[in-house]
DNA sequence: AGACTAAACGGACTACGGTCCGGTTTGTAT
DNA sequence: ATACAAACCGGACCGTAGTCCGTTTAGTCT
């Protein structure tokens, strides 16, 4: 046991950034536990955040420096499958990775997206409510980026905005309405998202 | 002054509804103008509840149980202006009232709303940030059956589905980032809307 | 005028997200 | 081993939206 502590387990040089002190590692691990734990337990939207610091024994404060807010925290709870999603749209397959032409691209990304939103519901829901920086977090510019390159290639106008507006379509908060409170149906969504990204292409409505 | 009071001022009939009691219709106009000057003096995320409540010389609970809760007051705030775009958009002249193809209307109804956006901003952004019920309050019903009727005319297929994926696009959050935050021009994200709209109808990409 | 009731009032209270800062712990240099 | 600085910790504290309920008041009926 104590010998393994000689090792040095992350041997990254000596101009790596000074690597997590061991306490701060243990309290993040039990955050993360204990956010899991409660998720399951109450569903996202009962989980509070002192409730969290103290299932996880840990000050509020700590929370808060680890997460930042709410929507960090529920955002570090989709890292994961939020990491899958990108690397599936970046270097996948086709269609929804690069090989199929860009409107394809495009219907497969809302398609997945929906079935993301579906999947995680009130998790993606909350990970998206921060109270300023929504869209300047990191994944919905990449997102973003992603969309506006497809629009590019496709030869779209103002490729930047209309990105913006396909990804106004895909906001968890309107889509788990419908899905939730309207009760549509997954597929439903997914088929009018094929369509909407088709006529926006020029592709002929009726094409599958 | 007390023979005023002897002469009915809404003589209803019997079977009106049970009218406003004078001290209620007092409150609220207070209220009113009390929210109207603050916002005027320190803009609307600056205008708290309490705040209100106090310079109205009124406490806290007839505050909410006049409006609800804060988004009922701004919406409330903008109920003149909302009035009159619903107006314009219903009985006004084309091309967004009716008369002309849906095309241009939904084209217009779209520059419309961008406008109203841009020219309301904060104020717009807050009446639609309710906690729950965004989606299911009269104004977005009423936008949504409209364009609804819109898609249908074209011979949209599911114009439900289209129509909640239009007024996504509209949401004053995204619009305001757009304008406020990245800095784009109305006259753009209007250009943007009717060429989305055009597409999405079918209409030569190219055509004015 | 006086009594009565339903509506309206007001402000103390709760819940929650987020901040702050004095005290503690960790890793390191000597 | 000891000293030290930086990073980290915890929980008291704050501001705000929204609720609750005992009290007051407007309108009505006699």
């Amino acid at each position: 046991m104590f010998l393994v502590s000689l090792i040095p387990i992350r041997p990254e040089g000596s101009s790596g950034p000074p690597s997590e002190r061991s306490d701060a590692a243990r309290n993040r691990e039990r955050l993360l536990q204990a956010a899991r734990e409660l998720v399951a337990e109450r569903g996202v939207d009962a989980v509070t955040m002192d409730m969290l610091a103290c299932r996880a024994e840990v000050g509020k404060g700590t929370v808060f420096r680890r997460f930042g807010n709410r929507a960090g925290l529920m955002m570090t709870l989709l890292s994961d499958a939020e990491a899958e999603f990108q690397q599936r749209f970046i270097f996948g397959p086709p269609p929804l990775g690069p090989g199929a032409p860009p409107v394809e691209r495009l219907m497969a990304f809302g398609e997945a997206r929906i079935r993301y939103i579906d999947k995680y519901g009130e998790l993606a829901r909350a990970a998206e409510h921060s109270p300023h920086n929504r869209h300047a977090a990191p994944p919905a510019l990449l997102w973003h980026r992603h969309l506006e390159m497809l629009l590019r290639e496709a030869g779209v106008d103002d490729p930047w905005l209309m990105a913006s507006f396909l990804l106004s379509t895909l906001d968890p908060e309107r889509v788990l309405y419908a899905l939730r409170s309207q009760g549509v149906e997954a597929a439903r969504i997914e088929a009018g998202w094929r369509e909407f990204a088709g006529r926006l292409l020029g592709c002929p409505p009726g094409a599958k």
